[in-house]
This record gives structure tokens, sequence and C-alpha cells, in this order.
DNA sequence: AATCTATGCGTTGAAAGACTAGGCTTAGGC
DNA sequence: GCCTAAGCCTAGTCTTTCAACGCATAGATT
């Protein structure tokens, strides 16, 4: 957990959130929640792919090839029913684990 | 990350802060968080024990054995310079993280 | 035409961390 | 004498992240 890093096990959450407003392919959305983030958090792609893989195979995201505005050849993610649902999971989860770390670290 | 869990790499951070305020014995570590975490979290004595050896190998905390107010044999971990540096320097990385996911997660 | 750079997708292997499932000891209560 | 809870710990597994690669191509530069 150095400089520009991420907490371990809330890439996927990151992931599914960006994904939300509609699809975008891979390489945005690093990009996307790197600027977000206000240059905070850096995803390296040896950490995205990995996830987006880990990703389809559970069926919370479906890939579709296409072009970019770029006009390169890129993947595009889209959120999956199921992924919505995941989203939303994640969220409270997330949201509960800090509230007791937040305890802790304030009262402890 | 399921019901009640911890947030990968963020144990060594609340072990810290726990220790704060005094030594105490490590039994006596998870069921702190756990209470002041208002049965949020819940340390495992497989993640807690593993945890303290490494901190112990980093030099961040001291152990020493001796008995407990219920009369048993146990190892009281202490802070060590280091460790209060340590501690110091996980929470603002911890805040400077959580303030990029933060972000994300409202703007995306 | 050839080269370079940025974009873009991916894998592999290593390392770290957390958890499951065990084992061991002993104090105090019955 | 036995049981339960407190208390310490390890071994093995699983998951996740990352560094370090490889590959292709669009557009700009030379």
């Amino acid at each position: 957990m150095a400089k520009n890093e991420m907490l371990p096990g809330t890439l996927s959450m990151l992931i599914l959130r960006v994904l939300q407003p509609g699809p975008i392919h891979g390489y945005a959305i690093a990009q996307r929640i790197h600027t977000l983030s206000r240059e905070l958090l850096q995803v390296e792609e040896g950490s995205l792919y990995p996830a987006l893989q880990r990703m389809l195979l559970k069926g919370w995201v479906k890939a579709e090839w296409g072009i970019s505005e770029t006009n390169r050849k890129v993947r595009f993610y889209k959120l999956t029913a199921e992924g919505r649902r995941r989203l939303q999971s994640e969220i409270e989860d997330f949201d509960r684990i800090l509230h007791g770390i937040q305890a802790v670290m304030s009262k402890a």
C-alpha cells in the first residue's frame, strides 16, 4: 500500500462503478479511475486485465469487440444485471467494513 | 470481503492502532478490534498471529511473556518507535487511498 | 518507405495477505 | 477427574496485486 497504489479488495468495486454509466473499454477504465481519483489511484495493467477476466467468468460483465473513438480495435466491457447487483453488495460490504475500521481508528 | 471480514491490507494498521494506548496481549487485540468496531470486524486467529509475527520481524512491535488479568501465560505486544512511525504512515496511505476511492465511487 | 510513439490487449510468475483447519497448554468450575 | 474457555501457534490453500514481459496497429515524423 505505497504511494500510488490500490487498496486490495476494492478493485472490482471500482471497475464495476466505472462501468455503471455505460460500456467503456479496458484501457479507458484504468484512465478513468486515475483521473476521477485525482491521480490518487493507479490501476496497473497487470491488475486490470486479470480482474476483468475474473469478472467475465463470474458473469458480472460482458465484453464486445469494437472500435474506439481513436479508431482502434478495443474491447468494450458492459455491466450485466448480476454485475449491477454485485456492485451494490460490494458497496454495502465496503461501507460496513469502513465504518468498523473508522470506529477502531478513532476510539482505540 | 463477505459478512464479517476484514479489508485486506488494513490489518496491520488496526493492530498498531490498538497497541497505541499501551501493551496488550494477542488474544485481547482481536477482541478489542471486535468490540471497538461494534462487531463489524472480526480478526481470525489464523490472520492475527501471522500478522504479529510479521510485525515482530519488521520491528514494529516487541513481545514479552507475562501473566494476564485472568492469571494466564500470555504474550504482551508493545509498539516500538518504528511501529509508531509506521502507524502514522499507514494512516496517511489509507486516508489518501480512501479519498481516491470515494472520489471514484461518488463521481463515476 | 521506414521508424517511432502512444494506444490497447493480454499472460506469466512471484509475492503478500487472509482464512480454514488443525494442534497444544492450562486455569477454573463442576 | 473432566470439561470448557482462554490463549498461543502453524501448515496449507486461495485470492489478489503487481512487475515484467510480449504483441499489434494508428498516426505522426523523418
